[in-house]
DNA sequence: CTGATTTGACCTCT
DNA sequence: AGAGGTCAAATCAG
């Protein structure tokens, strides 16, 4: 992740702001929250990178989540978190096996 | 038929 | 014991 590419870094996605040019978005390992839901996500798009820190109100958008990032994921898990009004999702790579890829992902929705 | 999803049970950690 | 994460059998879809 080369850091020439950054051009902004902000504390909140832009209210409103159309993410349709976005490339990715991922969770950070996050020491300072470790505990509870929230976590630190880095958003990647063609022309823009943030940071921001998901709280328990706010939703990562399904289109967010699930953009194309190059994995082939296989949902293996739904559970009702306490104080989300909504399921998170439980994703792995479908071929975490033969390739070795231990990737993980959590994805809340509406 | 084969691979993905659903969903309740099970496991681990605190 | 409760909460979050994972497993796996049943079911669905291509």
């Amino acid at each position: 992740m080369e850091a020439a590419a950054m051009t902004s870094v902000m504390e909140e996605p832009i209210e409103g702001r159309q993410y349709e040019d976005q490339l990715r978005v991922m969770l950070l390992p996050d020491d300072t929250s470790s505990s509870g839901s929230e976590g630190l996500y880095l958003f990647i798009g063609l022309n823009i990178l943030c940071f921001f820190r998901k709280t328990s109100d706010m939703l990562i958008e399904e289109t967010t989540s699930l953009v194309e990032d190059g994995h082939a994921w296989r949902k293996y898990g739904q559970k009702m978190v306490l104080n989300a009004k909504h399921p998170r999702n439980y994703y792995r790579c479908t071929h975490k096996f033969d390739q070795g890829c231990q990737a993980t992902k959590q994805v809340e929705r509406m």
